[in-house]
DNA sequence: CGCGTAATTATGCAAGTGTATAATTTCCCC
DNA sequence: GGGGAAATTATACACTTGCATAATTACGCG
């Protein structure tokens, strides 16, 4: 009896955990955390059930790697165009501002996402401990950009004001943000980044859109 | 056998109605619209199960009325300390913007709610209405809002320059509710009002501080 | 080549899910 | 106060859920 075509395929550990944990971030974003059933997880990644438990010992375990994984890459994501420590200050508080509000940080399955796993976030420790550590860092490296660029037009602002410039810029970026995710048919092609970059210049009263020309 | 104790009682049916969305929007806050089981949804109304189908043809029904429920709460909690037609457009203006950024608009609850519907809301065509009508009521009347009092200040703007500066007043409004429900502890008090007129003020090029002084 | 270990599948289970239907209980009206 | 219709409870059912445990299968290593 040659059975020619074997049964399934051992993959390397890794791998197959990314393999479930993405599948697991399809499904949460489509049907939210309850929605995403074991079963569902393990057929979307070709697997059965029962593999799952062999990686994650339970499925709370494999929703908080789920919603770790997605923080990072929606950082990553944010913060490579403007991690080239090239050019002015201003251009690079430029850049972040661009890359903040277009695909594929902004994205419907992305909101879908990040509100699928608020639940769990205002529940869980851990997953409220990631939260607030990613929002700190967000929030932190904008604060660091406007300081930066502030200097840099001799205008240097004492912390308790830059707290403040950060924490409204972030807002303006996070509500356009949220606004082109969930209603992705209400603006126009680059409306939001042209807004959004409008709203911090008059903001912090620097001159982005110079810099969005230039380029 | 004297049982002097009824066994359950008779209540006008927009009062039952209204207690079970209530019910259902507590448990949707707590565990999304999954976990706002029918059973536990009987439970915290203190009424057994069936009596949910008898005034909710199905779940999904009963989810959907919540869903409005809540945002019709929402529109009126934001707009009423502000719709006293007395006062200056930028009074006016100034109010809508403290009334947003307060509870009990700002609450955790009211963010939890919202990301639990939103799932619903991109699948559901009837939910999806509801709040694209809910989003477009906000911002019109944010930006008649603005319109007025940049008319009353004489420097009245174009169509086009409105609907940007709506826009991005909605959005930092938007954003700093979202992060003053998320993240309670990390603002001060007052602090995300102070920081929400100011960085209107600074979009619209309005002085809402002095406004917010004078009352 | 075969052997052993770990990856993977197969099967089962108890609890929870929405919904349907029948059995009670309340309370208005004459 | 006693019918009777409507509100409410009680019970049942088919299906899904996460998890556990046993049975297979692949494949590196001697």
């Amino acid at each position: 009896m040659n059975d020619e075509r074997r049964k399934f395929k051992r993959e390397p550990a890794e791998a197959r955990k990314e393999a479930l944990i993405l599948a697991t971030l399809e499904l949460v974003a489509e049907n939210g955390v309850r929605g995403a059933t074991v079963r569902a997880i393990a057929e979307r990644a070709d697997v059965t059930q029962g593999l799952i438990r062999h990686y994650f010992s339970s499925k709370e375990e494999l929703i908080i790697a789920a919603y770790e994984h997605h923080m990072t890459a929606m950082t990553d994501e944010t913060f490579a165009p403007a991690a080239g420590a090239d050019g002015t200050a201003l251009q690079r508080l430029t850049a972040f501002v661009n890359a903040s509000l277009t695909p594929p940080v902004v994205d419907p399955r992305s909101i879908a996402l990040w509100a699928s796993f608020l639940n769990k976030v205002q529940q869980d420790p851990q997953m409220k401990a990631t939260h607030e550590r990613t929002y700190a860092y967000f929030r932190d490296r904008l604060e660091v950009l406007i300081a930066a660029a502030l200097k840099e037009a001799g205008r240097p602002a004492p912390a308790a004001r830059l707290r403040r410039l950060a924490i409204a810029c972030n807002a303006v970026i996070d509500g356009l943000w949220l606004e082109g995710g969930a209603l992705p048919d209400a603006f126009g092609p680059g409306e939001l980044v042209e807004i959004g970059r409008h709203s911090v210049a008059a903001i912090t009263g620097l001159n982005l859109e110079q810099e969005a020309e230039k380029k």
